[in-house]
DNA sequence: ATGAAAGCGCTAACAC
DNA sequence: GTGTTAGCGCTTTCAT
């Protein structure tokens, strides 16, 4: 059914000379290996004609290297990690490598199941947003030699290659804004997750707490678990605006998919911003464009993420890295109205 | 620096047998091959001992199928793309496949791109979202005779699998709503592209007008190109608020992204659906959450198409197509507030 | 200037 | 029962 795909020894029988010249040819070592002008012009006129297109694979079995990159994200259909795909893709691209993916679903088993798959189909590398409690999953790959590099999030004891958002800035920069801005009883809504993206976002929010003369107070960070994140913070904002006086009077959100839930709850509920709560979010998102009021953002540099875990997985194969590199990524903030003056300033 | 990875020859030295015997052990075929009961326990042991893992590129040059699906989108980091992307993961999963992964952008030499790097690997097939103008593209591959099969767009010149939604059937079905509400003057946005889901939206469209006995008016349809749809749509919606008597009573729109980017204009020209505009959108989003009327939009069976198009490639695979299989998937109509009964009737 | 041959890791037909 | 071996397609060393 499917034709047979032109070999180098087809076009060796074909030309009547031994695959070793057409191998030469083929890759432009004809001047090294000092082949008959002859030789390869007729060589290259067949491969031509015979259409031929080298097998990857068995080239990937001759070297141990196949240009693949094994890619994991926690979910692809959310916005934020297909965002992230597309740019490592372009970047991939752009080094030679074609990416593989797979999606984690933040669960372990998964994780690990997929960095199975990949390794067995011989990855050059990969590159992870690592599942909260796979650090056993990770030091193994560490172990094996296998190089990788974390990305979006990392562990605190497990000392790897990781690329990610500068969190802790991000969040700080947000609350001090809303500080600024004359609001005191900020709460935060995250994920209750030990990973060190929530990690660094909630020291970022209470260390600005901190540093603007306010106490924290535990019950104004609010975390939900992934799995059915949507009906929690719909509960969350239902409690808050039940009671006459919520005690908070604005909010920011840890993610892109908790910023959304919690806007769609926030318009429903008909709560207004920022005159009754001042909002900041993290990540853009299409639907902040139909909220009434314009929202103040985190703004992750995604491009600049992929593309530093693409080179830094790069120069890992390329044995370069001899230590762990951490890369930071600042993130910006752009300021809409959902942030602005505080009634009571 | 990387570890070696623990060979079928490795354990066969180790253990003192040669490689066939082993390979007959962990492929389970020790019963066919009469492996004595001694060896084949030892070989299982030293096996788990040095962590075996079978390298499938070695099995893939083999056997010339590499269990890898090639998958090319238009672009990966539109939910609608990654919703698919992330149904047919789970499908190919399931089956025992792999994915890899590319975006065309709706470009002719990404997408010749992609196939080419994807066929050098070895993929054992490809599901594609073909680009405008890509016929020759896939002639080419029927020719090659590589499985194939298309996904979400066809064309009406290639006789090719395909998976697609009942798009004709769909837009005409949203359109007789529409008119069913006493809308008269209906218009549609589109995308500029002869591609088959396109086409067929656009003919349910003028065949529903046709049907609840409306003269079509060639204004009413606007096609916007895929580069810079964005502006295109802006503006478009600017001409009809700013004119007095827009001569239209109610809007579809033919894809996810123009939905979206429509009702973005749409809010913030404050013009009011439905009292103003009838709209039906196509796809979910979660900005419509945010709108302050309830979208009706038609909903396609991303599962059903992704679930379709995994398993009839890989009836290509096993021979099974002898002709190109064709299917088509209903999609539903989710019915929201936006095209509720019209003022005049 | 060209070719033979080994070897990457795996499988399976065949020989012993 | 078990081992030998050829071969998938490609690269490259070493003869010639």
């Amino acid at each position: 059914m499917i034709k047979k795909r032109t070999s180098l020894k087809d076009i060796a029988q074909k030309v009547g000379v031994s695959t070793a010249l057409v191998s030469y040819v083929l890759n432009g070592k004809e001047k090294e290996a000092r082949v008959g002008e002859a030789a390869a012009r007729k060589i290259k006129k067949v491969a031509i004609e015979l259409n031929y297109q080298p097998n990857l694979i068995a080239r990937g079995l001759k070297f141990g290297k196949t240009n693949t990159i094994g890619l994991i994200v926690a979910d692809i259909s959310n916005p934020f990690f297909a965002m992230l795909a597309r740019n490592i893709e372009l970047e991939a691209q752009k080094n030679g490598y074609t990416v593989l993916f797979g999606s984690s679903d933040e669960q372990l088993e998964k994780s690990q199941n997929l960095i199975n798959t990949f390794l067995n189909r011989q990855v050059d590398g990969l590159i992870i947003t690592p599942v909260a409690g796979s650090q056993p999953q990770i030091e193994e790959l560490k172990n094996k030699g296998v190089p990788f590099v974390l990305m979006d999030r990392g562990f605190k004891e497990v000392d790897t290659n990781v690329v990610v958002t500068d969190n802790h800035d991000a969040m700080y920069t947000a609350v001090k804004l809303l500080i600024k801005n004359g609001y005191r009883k900020i709460g935060m809504i995250a994920y209750d997750t030990p990973l060190t993206h929530m990690h660094d976002r909630i020291a970022g929010y209470r260390d600005a707490l901190k540093a603007g003369g306010i106490r924290f107070h535990s019950r104004w960070l609010m975390k939900v678990p992934y799995q059915g994140y949507k009906e929690h913070i719909a509960a969350l904002l239902n409690q808050l605006s039940d009671s006459a006086d919520s005690g908070i009077d604005a909010l920011v959100f840890a993610t892109n998919s908790i910023s959304v839930q919690a806007l769609k709850a926030i318009h429903s509920k008909g709560i207004k911003v920022p005159q009754q709560l001042g909002v900041i979010s993290f990540d853009e998102s299409d639907t902040f464009d139909f909220f009434y009021s314009s929202i103040t953002y985190i703004k992750q540099n995604l491009q600049a993420i992929s593309e530093n875990a693409v080179r830094s997985l790069i120069q890992s194969f390329e044995g370069k890295n001899r230590k762990s590199i951490r890369i930071i990524v600042p993130a910006s903030i752009i300021k809409g109205e959902s942030s602005g003056l505080h009634k009571n300033r």
